[in-house]
DNA sequence: GATGAATGAGGTTTCATTCAT
DNA sequence: AATGAATGAAACCTCATTCAT
């Protein structure tokens, strides 16, 4: 009767997992992984400390619970921005710009998203890197094939391998984005995607 | 009278910070701010856990002044790197290449760096990121001139704006450095820095 | 009216009672008192956790429950087996053939009955030991009136107070067991109690 | 210059050490090694707790450096009281005497020596167990030597084995021991060791 | 000046117990 | 009556920092 066929328990669970997952996402972006106390979560969340150890094991497998859980939402949205739309522009565009969004509307993520998909976290002892790094592969593999596909029927032209390109695109799109994070009224992430993809679509040397 | 005549003493005291800064990049960059103790960074640097403090005020002084020491080495490279050839393409040539080789030829600290120059460090308390990522302005201010005194003088298209220009180079650079960093063998660094400035000397778009 | 009148209900709680008490019984025995939690004696006793503390008013009661519980069991065993025979000689050997069945019969509980019959617990903050070894000493005592009335009808010399011979064996009898958990298959217990009993009857010293 | 041919501040840390070790083993005998927490300890011993792991690794490693050093303690006066005396009998009665004066003079280590020396203790990881009961073993090992020398030159009966013989005079003795600890105005350990071996010498039954 | 022993606040985690359902 | 989610005190242990030598 209910749409996903939980108990109000499991649902009530379910809730409260999302709530310290909320409450712990805030303070973990805001401070870091070791700057932050389970203390502290479960004050923010208004849970006893134990509570918190009966849905997470222990401190790490917390923050992982966070990173896999909105890493994959991140991608997720990502891969959809290149499957839906038709023509390869379409999609770099709606990549672009649905990155921006997933930024704007999750700034609090993003934050530990720069830091894990990057090789540079020593916070947790590895295994989250890889798990994480490997979906951020994947999408750029999608992305490749979206310049592969445009070469190959002509829209694009060869400058470059595919990969390359994605990971130029990818990367340059990131900057926009810390720029913006870090001075939001100075460096605007541009509502039209196209500032960024021009830089890519244009040759920068007249010919 | 300056900058040699320093006497014996003050030599030495320079020196052993050196040798103690040298350590703790080494100690940070494997293991990660929170993962190293001063005892372990005092051990393997054969000074007393006391000797530490008299030359940085606490932990926190240390981390920075091993971040801002080696961002300085590191922007003034690549400050040199765009100096010193006539011609812009000559000048972004050298930008990737000396990026390139600082990187290879330093890689304790680029770790670091991946993580301070970013805003997604919460190791240091903040104040830290400031100091270093004003350099990291200068230096894409540097850079952006480069790509308006080539627009100026014809060398290149006005397809952005010259800011604009200087973080895409600059961001494909470092995304390609990660690539490398993570899997050496999978993605190596282009040798030839043409590799990384066609994506954008060229337009993707024929025409 | 009185040993079997209990109402169903009653019977059932008795017996709820009874399987609690051999679960923790089996637990505590393997792990020891601190290292067992109420949790797992629950889960394992397929009850809920709250329903433990109905019958027990917390940790230390049920624990007290089952020293107190088997350490009854194990008197009466010893008890009965001195007032069957005729004969001291016969009583005694029936003791010691006895001790070493209640042992083997009853491994889990034998290792709490050691800890908690001498003045060696600290699991329990006192008071049971106190009860524990009130029975222990009407065992010992009720040992000793058979080596009295062996002596009194020339059965046995008067070669020391009688309380002594009853815990010169007893503590004999104990060491045998506890070489043989030991290492069971280095040290086994004599199957003819006569291998110890020997040991009292015949003086080491010839004449 | 000094008996030992320590540093001063070697002396002063092994002295500090013992301090350590004494109030442990006060407290542990006291309340058990799972009520006592490494804060009382540090308390009483006026150290910091931080202090304390200076010393010892953890908790455990600060049990078993009490147990393993009293209970060589305990074993060498023991050998060491069947080696001086000539003649088995006197050997025995000065063990016999030995223990109880061990166990009157370090009444806090005996309960824990009695915990551990058994089978029965959970505390510790194991590792400890095995240690300590090799030691004992080998005590009771040397004290059948006794019996077995004694048999052999005629002064004792072949009554039982030499081993048999050695375990139940050492734990005759511990049973009185432990009825002392239990009331020591009620049952006083013998002042007179023949008390306890006369068990053994004569026979109890008549011939 | 250099040393490193001592400090103790603060971290993570466990678990006996309660009480609303 | 039975449940088990929630609690939070208290355990162990680390490590940045100080200060007497």
């Amino acid at each position: 009767m209910e749409k996903k066929c939980l108990s109000r328990k499991e649902r009530e669970k379910l809730r409260q997992r999302q709530e310290i997952l909320a409450v712990a996402l805030d303070l973990f972006s805001e401070k870091g992984y070791h700057n932050v106390s389970m203390c502290q979560i479960a004050e923010k969340a208004e849970f006893a400390i134990g509570t918190l150890y009966k849905f997470f094991e222990n401190k790490e497998d917390l923050y992982k619970g966070i990173v896999l859980e909105q890493s994959e939402i991140f991608h997720d949205a990502l891969l959809r921005a290149i499957e839906e739309p038709n023509g390869e522009i379409e999609k770099l565009r709606n990549y672009v710009r649905t990155k921006g969004e997933m930024v704007r509307s999750n700034l609090a993520f993003i934050r530990l998203y720069l830091v894990e998909s990057r090789g540079v976290s020593f916070n947790i002892k590895a295994g989250l890197d890889r798990e994480m790094r490997k979906g951020y592969y994947e999408l750029l593999g999608k992305l490749a094939l979206v310049f592969e596909s445009g070469i190959k029927n002509g829209r694009f032209k060869n400058i470059a391998g595919s990969f390359s390109l994605a990971v130029a695109l990818d990367s340059t799109a990131n900057a926009f984005l810390l720029l913006w994070l870090d001075a939001p009224e100075h460096h605007p992430y541009p509502e039209n995607p196209d500032a960024i993809l021009n830089i890519f679509f244009e040759g920068l040397v007249p010919r």
